[in-house]
DNA sequence: TGTACATCAGTGAACGCGCGTTCACTGATGTAC
DNA sequence: TGTACATCAGTGAACGCGCGTTCACTGATGTAC
């Protein structure tokens, strides 16, 4: 919790850059950031090249190296800073939703991942799609990485808690493994959400994932309309099922 | 479905070389995609060259342009046996279940993918990760890509046409934006299916590869368990409730 | 069956390109007294 | 306020590497008579 403020402060409010130095520094690292995600669009993340970058700032290389100290902390950086830049615009869409109205916040979550999806392919790219060979994510991606996952699952210990969802009646020889399986993820939540449920969570969040990489990864071609509106129907067709699923009312 | 069958001829029996160039050729082309499938593990799709394939095989680099005209021609046979692995092995699961048995034909599919996605993730990656900039499908790995679709619709289509589908009661308001957003795909099957029930046979679809790619793509970690048989129990969830999405009896 | 010619697989050098990273350096900005 | 020194941003050349593709060539395999 106090990694996560402090990172937010960070992010948030670059503390108000005194010295000339430290301003023209934080410009020009955004520069650098922006025209590395202008490349990601155009040619992606394997193909993300320093050079190009520093070509587009008119400066040597070499000079990126007082920025990043390699391209993997680039790419590091331009992944953290994706999953928060989603993490927000899921976080925003939610707090517009009446809070009693459990199935309108769920519902507002997967329209805000779908929207920020669509509005940065390029970065969605980067963090949803095929992991970058040779590249391993280090420790500090992971608490970005979670704040959609952590949204969606505390919309349902939310209603679980509130006894707004009526209990899953999955027979015990299914729900035995079940619960080994979703043990992990359910160390961090209150007790008192039954097993099943949590997996029929988890199940909405790989599924919205599911169809919005499909939507942009183009296999949604020939099979759902590309007139305006007929993506965001079967979108909205989805939604209503994924909170049918999870049995909030 | 000539287009079909020729092409399953072609590629299942090689129609026996007669000479020994023809015999020769089939055999250094079966390596050579051999060598790529290696690369594609370790190495990725955007980063497979056509210099380490000939170095694998002791020839010089030049030599592969007798066997394909281009690094893109390569990428699109590999694509192109990708979707075709994929699409037998899925094909074949269903086989092995009783034909009456919808429910059960549906989730010998959904394993067969799974099964298939981890003993292939490379080629997997290839085919359903984020698309390798600047390259562009050419038109003949569609048919190849849509058989798991075409199975998974099949089996929907069969199970409404025998009246084993209870029809879903969907609002006519939501309903109408659905059937136009379903349209081309619908445009395939047989009269008589409910734009809804495509539009569930879909989201079926569509899910069973979101859960794959998390999985894969290491999404789960922390989340679903890694012991034997979590991912197992997980996926096996998933599938029930996706037989329960459909409404099949 | 034997010969003459056409086809094809494979070679090795070369073209032209781009990449990440290092290093010794210059000159501007900041800091301590 | 002014000077001396430390810090830092940015340069440009260089290292060592790998890539896709082309081209003129050699030698083996296949084919027609």
């Amino acid at each position: 919790m106090n990694a996560a403020n402090d990172q937010a402060l960070q992010v948030g409010a670059p503390s108000a850059p005194r010295t000339a130095r430290e301003r023209a520094r934080a410009e020009i690292t955004a520069e650098i950031l922006n025209a590395a995600r202008g490349y990601l669009a155009t040619d992606g993340a394997p193909a993300l090249s320093l050079r190009a970058i520093a070509r587009d700032l008119g400066m040597a290389s070499s000079a990126l190296y007082r920025y990043f100290s390699s391209r993997d902390e680039l790419l590091t950086r331009l992944i953290i800073d994706a999953y928060d830049s989603l993490g927000a615009a899921a976080e925003a869409g939610e707090a517009t939703a009446d809070r009693d109205d459990l199935a309108a916040r769920l519902a507002a979550v997967c329209a805000a991942v779908r929207a920020w999806a669509l509005a940065h392919p390029n970065e969605y790219a980067l963090i949803y799609g095929s992991p970058v060979p040779g590249y391993v994510a280090p420790a500090d991606t992971v608490r970005p990485a979670s704040r959609v996952t952590a949204l969606v699952l505390r919309i349902i210990v939310e209603a679980a808690l509130a006894g707004r969802i009526p209990d899953p009646d999955t027979p015990d020889a299914e729900a035995q493994p079940v619960a080994a399986a979703v043990a992990p993820i359910r160390s961090y939540l209150p007790p008192g959400v039954p097993a099943p449920l949590v997996q029929r969570a988890l199940m909405v969040w790989t599924n919205l994932f599911g169809v919005v990489s499909f939507e942009l990864y183009g296999q949604l071609h020939g099979v759902v309309g590309e007139e305006p509106g007929d993506r965001e129907a079967f979108f909205a067709a989805c939604i209503q099922h994924w909170i049918h699923l999870t049995g909030i009312t």
